[in-house]
DNA sequence: CTCTAAACGAGACGGTACGTCCAGTCTTCGG
DNA sequence: CCGAAGACTGGACGTACCGTCTCGTTTAGAG
């Protein structure tokens, strides 16, 4: 019973293993193309908590310490692979009034939370804990998309004198995305749209009109 | 509470224990409380990343199979764990006035996610998409201590004539802890006291002085 | 999340599991015939491999400490199940020549040996080594039906002048049972009938037909 | 069944490191056979019944999975574990007599069941079941020592004109070692040797002298 | 005809082993 | 010589059974 051994003494031709499926070689860019590719796809299929390296190899056709060589771990790779795919921070249109710019910046990032961005938000919260230089890559991409778009809409807030003009750079300013972002992380996406309408019109809004404190400083 | 061995030679009912083995076998509700502690006890020790249900099992002196009859997996088990240690809401000192109440309120909640309890949560996240049932069980345990110490605040608000009465069961109510649990989420523990004072100088204070808008409903 | 926890301290009602379609419980020979006949039908279901102490318990709607009150294991199990069925040790109808006797006989227990008793056979060997009393226990079961028979064949001949008297009782009677046991023991059921009659005619006849060695003694 | 050795070309004997604790990881043909050796010592001292993947893994100081990615499972480890240590069949003495050459070759062999072969041929049967293949490759394991002494005798025997030529190839030929292997396999070791004369002098002698029936063929 | 002790049924308990999957590391060998 | 491909060590997974034990329920059989 012979065991399924590979290394046969008489190996006449250079045959089977070497039969490569993929003509040369693929190297650098190529290659590092080819497996963020694999990755998305894998997280399209099979979700982040399910993703793993040996399944991202096997579909790159490559082997795991090709994914070591350039990612220290599964969070980098999925973080470079969502990289790529950003395109985002789309212009939002002017609607004309803060409160339906506010609304409809919110529904965007509401929008890119339903999809697997916000399965790989979930997904890489625990490992914050590792590496606080990660975390900050990490918040930084999720990030993106939110506060932008919100500053754009305080902005043209303040042009139309709806609202003060250090709102856009206080710490209000971001309260919106918060707790966007807070509620998609407890209850999951899709967000219904009056969570978003509550937050803007029982929270945000109020909140952008209230008289500035003593403390409230500019950032 | 003491770390409870459940098996110890004390034991006090009339058999003459040496307890060579492992004494009467446990079961039902000493068994759950031993194996609970041991979770805890792991937890603490290596925290929920590298837990797992075999060095659970271990830890308590019991067999895998013990632990999948009672939780589907080590999320569920966590769960249980953690709600066992709630000994939560604990009753606030009335400070006087409500900014030092919402204050001592939300430097409460920071100590309990700067401990396991806040890697559990953080750990779990991920989890919430496998069963909207689960997610919202784990909801109620993360917000048991959070809303009720602010609830708290602020109904002596409303008594000391501070705030307005509709405000305790208001949206605005919970904008004080979600914020903080969103900044915990991404920046992680421990959480700087000036992230607080932020919180509830620049935003939650202002907010609950602001105007009740039209739209503005009690919930 | 309350775990699933049987040990209420408050039981007020004999409730649920009582209400067994099982009307009277049986007992002494009732269950031990009900456990015996699941074994055997287990037996032929599932193989002796796939057989569990589990499985015969479901099947025979009683608990494993019924079982291993009765039976030290699987294997005594077993035995007794398979002995219940025995029975066998038919008289073989006299063919009216010693050749023909002993082929009827051979076919009889290669008829046996393909069926579950072989399967049973083959599984018990290496537990001979466990207990030389159980080992004994088995090989008169075993040798049931093939001395048996063959010894009546043996017998018969003596009667009709075809073979001398004192072969029934030699060690060279058993010969044709023991290479066919051989036989099976190495390639399994079914046996071909070439090979039987290969042991028939090239081997047993001749031997019987043998001179009696100085050596040769009655048994 | 030595498996066919892969690396002559860079392999120098020298190879200091044979500690595997920390030395260079074992690969390929030291792999394997540092595994069917932790098989035999574990075979030795636990015997087959005993033995697991799990326990042969971590003597081998291994994981399971490098087992399972050669052998299909345990039977088929043990196959080749214990084919490497065949080296058998021996030369056996000239005596100068058929009676002490076939003697002498069933006490070799008899010898060889009482070791932990025996053991395993035991555990190996009812595996047969499975997959004729599997039971081929047993079997030829099993014969390699009997019938190549048996016959070996035989031959000498015809050289010195004690038996007919036509012998060493037919169907007697195999019978004494058949009974053996039968009793051994019933009545387990070691073989009292009385039942070994008892074999040669009431059975296999006569057997061989008794004059060629009509239908005995050459094989 | 009770009352009691044993047997029954059900299944939990502490374990062992299964066969699979994956993480990271190390070796080989092709380009 | 670099680096792609993949074998290796190690460990956890979740399942199946083992043989023991506990718990309540029947049911004989003794008083």
């Amino acid at each position: 019973m012979p065991p399924p051994d590979a290394d046969q003494p008489v190996r006449t031709t250079g045959d089977t293993t070497a039969d490569h499926r993929r003509g040369p070689r693929r190297r650098g860019q190529e290659l590092e193309e080819a497996i963020l590719a694999a990755t998305i796809e894998e997280l399209a299929e099979v979700g982040y908590a399910r993703l793993t390296m040996e399944r991202v190899a096997a579909r790159a056709r490559t082997g795991k310490a090709t994914l070591y060589r350039r990612w220290p771990g599964l969070a980098e790779l999925v973080v470079d692979a969502c990289a790529i795919r950003d395109a985002s921070d789309a212009d939002l249109p002017d609607t004309g009034a803060l409160r339906t710019d506010v609304l409809a910046a919110l529904r965007l990032i509401s929008g890119q939370l339903a999809g697997p961005r916000g399965d790989v938000l979930r997904g890489l919260l625990p490992e914050f804990v590792r590496d606080p230089d990660f975390a900050r890559a990490i918040r930084e991409k999720v990030d993106t998309a939110g506060p932008g778009a919100i500053k754009q809409a305080l902005r043209r807030g303040v042009d139309r004198g709806e609202i003060e003009a250090w709102l856009p750079d206080s710490r209000r300013a971001t309260v919106a995305v918060d707790l966007l972002r807070n509620h998609f992380l407890l209850h999951g996406a899709p967000i219904a749209d009056d969570v978003i309408t509550d937050i803007v019109d029982d929270v945000y809004l109020p909140l952008l009109l209230a008289p500035r404190s003593g403390r409230d400083t500019e950032r």
